[in-house]
RNA sequence: GGAGAGGUUCCCGAGUGGCCAAAGGGGGCAGACUGUAAAUCUGUUGGUUAUACCUUCGAAGGUUCGAAUCCUUCUCUCUCCA
């Protein structure tokens, strides 16, 4: 099999491929246009939308073109692929702002640059709203719409599934743009492949279809595993929400924390296919005489590496080791730490436990820093505070002049004074 | 257009006049145990200037001493019929 494709194969990506074979042939004889879709619904992909991207990093890098393609065009409609739920519509200003920060967000793993080195594939972006916004709809019926059969449309499983709760007609219509998608990035840039999710095997299959139908050549499609974690909860998702790549919604401490706390039996497959490490290095993670902690400590300083870089990834391992391991680090190990500046002033005069908390992270209400304090996890330093009338001012600063604000074991927060 | 079912707190889902800030489960948070893991057990889970008060059961009115519960109108969803 071509290496690069094996590459996937091994690394855990692949779930299933239109053909093998023939993919494998097309990827030896030279470089390889292939695309992935993003839906541009949030200003934020979150680490779940981010397993293709990996693999187009992986492909990008034994010398294929990736076409990331963003869906503004598409994400005026909603996919129901997968979902049970009709999507919200978003405004048109709202998708062309998600676009351009998903784009962004998509250069950590992949290399848009003019001239990429090293032998990698040239990548480029594009939005299908550039081809999809001007479409005249008895057109498209005429020439797209007449090659798509509702029976065979209604065979697929994620239209079953939503037929039973509700599909819109404008949902429905979602297979023949994606598939038109891909005619015109075949047409146009000469894309023979298609890697997504499972979820998207249909799309994926039906603009195969409609390629072959309208005079293209043989494409390909390749489907990833879905990606779950081993307590049954979603990939991506965590106690604070989804686990967005923006730094504004959810900080790169508490990222490298969610990598940090993952399942001992998921730190392999994770190393696998969220970071770049070659398996022969993770391999050793898998022995038995290997801390699983340091596996996972590589695992979240790998995966924090590539999404926010390598400073932020130094201060948040650093900030984690000050906090769990208890090294006396400093102020150093301070500053990877979600942190509030007040007033030397107000310190003096006192604040509230609950005031304070509230006002942090750790407590999003009053009456949430009162529950904290009344069950016993709300800390300064190494103090206690069970009492929620408790007055905090200046006798609790640490030797740095700081507070160090802690509600239970796992979570941190720096007060600094001014 | 006609007939019926329904909209409850983060989610699912009980509740058909006062004992309802609303059972139960899930999820979250905290405590215990640990390895910053999993599993398990316990507490907690609308807000506030807090043994009380305020806001919440699709929306707006009404009946009542008192409404998530009864009535009216509106609205949205689903099912069946045409």
């Amino acid at each position: 099999m071509n290496k690069a494709l094996q590459t996937l194969v091994d690394r855990g990506f692949v779930k299933a491929c239109t053909d093998y074979d023939a993919l494998s042939d097309l990827m030896n004889a030279g470089p390889v246009t292939f695309y992935v879709g993003a839906d541009p619904t949030g200003k934020s992909l979150h680490i779940g939308h981010m397993v293709p991207f990996f693999a187009m990093h992986h492909l990008q890098n034994a010398g294929h073109n990736p076409i990331a393609l963003v869906g503004g065009g598409t994400a005026m409609i909603g996919d129901p692929s997968g979902k049970t739920e009709m999507r919200r519509m978003l405004t048109v200003e709202q998708i062309k702002k998600n676009c351009a920060s998903i784009k962004e967000q998509l250069g950590t793993v992949v290399d848009f640059s003019e001239h990429p080195e090293g032998g990698k594939g040239k990548a480029v972006a594009l939005n299908n709203a550039d081809w999809l916004n001007g479409l005249n709809y008895i057109t498209f019926l005429r020439e797209i719409g007449k090659h798509f059969s509702v029976n065979r449309m209604l065979t697929f499983e994620s239209y079953k599934q939503r037929l039973e709760r509700g599909l819109s007609f404008i949902e429905f219509n979602y297979q023949l743009l994606q598939s038109y998608d891909f005619y015109i990035l075949n047409r146009d840039h000469g894309c023979r492949l298609q890697i997504g999710g499972d979820d998207q095997w249909g799309n994926i299959v039906s603009g195969i279809e409609l390629i072959r139908k309208l005079g293209g050549p043989e494409c390909y499609g390749l489907t990833f595993n879905l990606i779950t974690r081993s307590d049954g909860h979603k990939m991506g998702k965590s106690e604070k929400g989804a686990v967005f790549l923006d730094p504004e919604l959810f900080s790169p401490y508490d990222f490298y924390q969610y990598w940090r706390n993952v399942n001992d039996a998921d730190v392999v497959r994770f190393l696998k296919l969220f970071t770049f490490l070659p398996l022969e290095e993770i391999a050793q993670y898998e022995r038995e005489d290997v801390n699983i902690n340091e596996a996972k400590d590589r695992l979240a300083y790998e995966q924090t590496k590539i999404i926010h870089g390598e400073e932020e990834a130094e201060k948040a391992r650093t900030a984690a080791k000050a906090m769990f391991n208890g090294a006396n680090l400093g102020l150093v190990g301070r500053e990877g730490m979600p942190s509030l500046v007040i007033g030397k002033q107000e310190l003096e005069t006192g604040i509230g436990v609950l005031d304070l908390f509230s006002r942090t992270d750790l407590a999003a209400t009053n009456s949430d820093a009162r529950r904290l304090v009344a069950g016993g996890g709300a800390w300064i330093g190494d103090r206690r505070v069970d009492n929620p009338k408790t007055l905090i001012d200046s006798s609790y600063l640490d030797e740095y002049g700081e507070l160090i604000l802690r509600a239970g074991k796992k979570r941190y927060f720096r007060i600094i004074v001014e």
